[in-house]
DNA sequence: ATAGTTAGTGATCAAGCGATAAACAATTCA
DNA sequence: TGAATTGTTTATCGCTTGATCACTAACTAT
């Protein structure tokens, strides 16, 4: 591209970014690769997909654990914190709509296939930023939901959900999860339209929560229906 | 142990089993291996875990690959038919006491760190038996559900599920799979009564089916509420 | 007992790994 | 222009990996 006189050794490509620019596109396709190849991955083959060569990675970083934290860092906390949290309390629209449009938007980040591997793999090796971020599911998302769905029917909405309500939000919500896993890792055929796939589950969800945890306010049925939370008859 | 006389060498152990139990020995202390360490753990570590040197396993297995191959196929297939599906079909008793006693079995079998964290591996790996399994699930127990479900609600239960319904037996089924994830895997805590998470899991699936899926037969509903399944208003 | 078979071991190889040091090339500034 | 600086490569080190080979010791059959 922009070669002032050929150099004496053939240097098939000798970009100079500056290194700002460098370490952000090393993070980027590392990240890439990690994803591909596991953490597993060698330094060489990620130089080669750079297009650099492996000692090069050593001056943007000292290991390569720290290009792996970096990685983990990007891809975890750079798509949070997009205000989330005022979507799911604005109390001036439908919960429906306010669950559709949250998982619409947190979908849109994590059904990736560089998303969920990177989350999968660090899940593995148990590490603390993944312990981290489902603490910030639980606490961010599911707990606002399920104050949420308190409110809309008719509950008292400002203690804190029971260990029940937080495990069925929790179900809820691995199954939209897991509809992205099944997509881009197990990369098995899915119903086409996510948006279906969400509003359904919605539905059922918002149905049943209501049906199993809601109070008698406009339902006319008992707090708990006796079916419903039976005890196992096996 | 048995030891006739010192040997020349320090021998520290030296069993000699019989070629049939030690391959099998083999094979299930390296599944936990595997599962703990990734398949990238080296067959020296392994060796050392089962107490033998590490070219012990090349007598057993022509490579590690072959040795994984092995891992798999009994942690993926040793566990399985068990007579799920006539369990599921036995429209003798109630829906809701068929569904929780599968899950109650078939949770009993993969909510274990091996088996999960061997899935989730081979998932990464995106190997042929992985996607097998998937196809199991869908065939043989979520498509199974939803013909119940069907049946249930006084809907035809004979043609195949649609799309949006094979696609909420996945989501259900994975919020529960996934209660096992945290769990295990991401040693999270969790609801700690099993049973329970599946009871209200159910509760609220056949709730939520019922009314979104559902027949005017036995609830006097419409058939497709309209707030139900209402396009997205944003 | 003794010969034959085979489970198990120690030593080692070639390849690949992460990481380092020194040489070199490109840019910047005097 | 020439010196200093910094990005990039070549060459290499020490270590670990999967795999192999020759050998030893335990079991079996006669």
């Amino acid at each position: 591209m922009k070669r002032k006189a050929l150099p004496k050794r053939i240097h098939a490509k000798q970009k100079r970014l500056s290194p700002d620019d460098r370490r952000k596109e090393f993070v980027a396709k590392a990240t890439e690769f990690f994803a591909d190849e596991g953490f597993g991955g060698g330094t060489r083959d990620l130089a080669r997909r750079l297009g650099v060569t492996q000692p090069l990675l050593y001056r943007y970083f000292p290991s390569k654990g720290d290009l792996i934290k970096e990685v983990y860092r990007t891809v975890y906390l750079e798509p949070l914190d997009t205000g989330w949290e005022k979507l799911l309390c604005d109390r001036s629209r439908p919960i429906r709509d306010r669950l559709q449009e949250f998982y619409r938007a947190y979908t849109a980040v994590i059904f990736t296939r560089k998303w969920l591997r990177i989350y999968l793999y660090s899940g593995l090796k148990g590490l603390d930023i993944n312990r981290w971020y489902v603490g910030v599911v639980r606490d961010k998302i599911l707990t606002r939901i399920i104050r949420e769905c308190r409110h809309e029917a008719g509950l008292p909405a400002h203690t804190r959900p029971t260990a029940s309500e937080l495990e069925m939000a929790w179900v809820f919500h691995s199954g939209i999860f897991y509809y992205g896993v099944r997509k881009y890792i197990y990369e098995s055929p899915v119903l086409e339209d996510k948006q279906q796939m969400i509003s359904d589950a919605l539905d059922v969800f918002l149905a049943g929560f209501e049906r199993v945890f809601g109070s008698t306010v406009d339902t006319g049925r008992a707090p708990v229906p006796a079916a419903g939370r039976a005890a196992l008859s096996l």
